[in-house]
RNA sequence: GGCGCGGUGGCAGAGUGGUCAUGCAGCGGACUGCAACUCCGUUAACGCCGGUUCGAUUCCGACCCGCGCCUCCA
């Protein structure tokens, strides 16, 4: 089945080929670390995460890069606020996001470049831009990017250049020949934050990190480029200009862009300071409801955090899990035996549409809970295998079912308390004191636990 | 002001030129000692105005509204 995918360049669905049979290569910018991450970051990388593991499922051997810009203005501001030196600072904040994003079910990727590790390659390639005349050294020792001599500038976000040029905010300082002109390297003093290089001291301005950092990585010219969509400009826009004057090619095949994350109608942002940590949100809700609610719309829609979009994400992984509960999923052989198969790879393939595919497990719900009633339980654990298979794609379904259910009860109450009152419950029914029975039931639901009977006994699960 | 995206039933959220999204909620029924879960049935939508068409929620145009980018941002 073909792919297609949306390419920002061209503001339209394209079909994906990759530039190596069999290979793609996909960079996408990672987070500057001076803070924590909040759940709009987890959206952003969720989404290139489920793109991964579809691309992969598919049978294409991916090269992930996700990069960590570990120099920056404002890292610089937020070490010295604090008192201490900017790698603590980083180190700290890389820590936390690889929990952060762990819990949020994320692969790692193949690499995570740093841009400190990298200022040889920043160097050189800014070397490059001088030589080619795109770049200039400014009296100050700062270099900057020559926009003028980009024809192709504005393509990405459809900016026009000259439009730019009238827009622009007059700058207070001269040391620019135009005020489009970014800065490529910062000259700084000997006590500030930088390294000693050819070009000075000094450190790297924001976007030629990720131009020298994809180039070693993935290549001068490769096939996804990733990224918030609020990065389309100026930052994506000034790697375009940066790494195809120096390298003199294509730069990336296909961009692809996540939509924002809303919270009461705007964009969760640092600067709005209108966020919610990943953290945050974990406290709250079980990390796979949170991943679930980030994948059941599409990757470029904004989505609206709420209370009530959470519970409703919540809602649909407890009909998953029910659906799987009590049954013993079988070996399977091949996901695509499954009725669900084209409409779910359909979905995917068609600009990584998890929404629409989540609705094909849905129907995969109601065939194992229709299979459950007419006690078919062997081809119940056919199908849940099945959907656990399509979970598996998405990165979710591959918890136990009880502990899923579970998780959250009533933390006074021990599992051997609550199968105590079970084991009472059910002897009061044996002696028709139906009054006692409903009294334990009430008790507990009370303290947060909701008790299920069944043809098989009675289970329990965290009462919503 | 420039560029771009979107407005779908009570809510969330896909999609399509002419019978169904899907989930939650609602309603009726089944199951259950009573519930929950589940099953069956069911209600209900395509911002507004024109145009193309035998037929438009779907294509085209205008309008209204919301949002994003144009400055640090995932």
């Amino acid at each position: 089945m073909k792919l297609y995918v949306y390419n920002t360049l061209s503001r339209s669905k394209e079909e994906f080929v990759p530039l190596t049979p069999g290979e793609i290569k996909m960079y996408v910018c990672g987070m500057t670390v001076y803070d924590l991450c909040h759940i709009g970051h987890g959206r952003c990388f969720v989404s290139f995460d489920l793109i991964t593991r579809f691309l992969r499922y598919m049978g294409w051997k991916v090269t992930y890069v996700r990069n960590i810009t570990d120099v920056d203005d404002k890292i610089i501001a937020r070490a010295a606020e604090r008192n201490e030196s900017c790698e603590v600072l980083t180190e700290r904040y890389i820590a936390a996001m690889q929990e952060d994003f762990a819990s949020l079910g994320m692969l790692s990727p193949d690499m995570e470049p740093k841009a400190t590790e990298h200022i040889a390659h920043i160097v050189t390639m800014i070397e490059q831009l001088i030589e080619k005349d795109y770049a200039y050294k400014a009296e100050n020792g700062d270099v900057y990017y020559r926009v003028s001599h980009f024809a192709e500038y504005g393509k990405l976000s459809g900016k026009n250049p000259d439009e730019l040029l009238a827009g622009a905010r007059i700058e207070v300082e001269k040391l620019k020949e135009d005020p489009r002109d970014f800065v490529l390297w910062k000259a700084a003093a000997v006590d500030q934050v930088g390294w000693p290089t050819d070009l000075g001291y000094g450190r790297p301005g924001w976007h030629i990190e990720c131009s020298a950092m994809s180039k070693d990585s993935v290549g001068e010219t490769f096939d996804i480029h990733g990224g918030g969509e609020d990065l389309q400009f100026p930052h994506h826009e000034n790697e375009i200009a940066q790494s195809e004057a120096a390298n003199g090619c294509d730069f990336a095949k296909y961009w692809v862009h996540a939509g924002p994350l809303r919270i009461d109608g705007d964009k969760m942002s640092k600067s709005l300071n209108n966020f919610f940590t990943i953290q945050d949100v974990l406290a709250k809700y079980q990390s796979e409801v949170v991943r679930f609610f980030l994948i059941s719309s599409h990757y470029r829609s904004p989505i609206n955090y709420s209370e009530d979009n959470l519970r409703e994400a919540q809602n649909g992984l407890e009909r998953f899990y029910h659906a799987i509960r009590d049954v013993k999923a079988v070996e399977l052989q091949d996901l695509n035996q499954s009725s669900a198969y084209d409409a779910f790879i359909a979905a995917m393939s068609d600009d990584f549409n998890s929404r629409e595919a989540i609705a094909a497990m849905y129907e995969l719900v109601n065939q194992i809970n229709t299979a459950k009633v007419v006690g078919d339980m062997a081809r119940a654990g056919l199908l849940v295998a099945e959907l656990r298979g399509f979970g598996e794609i998405l990165g979710v379904l591959q918890e136990d079912a009880d502990k899923f259910l579970q998780a959250g009860s009533a933390e006074d109450l021990s599992e051997e308390i609550v199968e105590q009152l079970i084991a009472d419950r059910a002897q009061a029914k044996l002696n028709r004191d139906y009054a006692k029975a409903d009294k334990i039931r009430k008790d507990l639901m009370e303290k947060g636990v909701q008790l299920d009977d069944s043809r098989e006994g009675t289970s329990w699960r965290r009462s919503s």
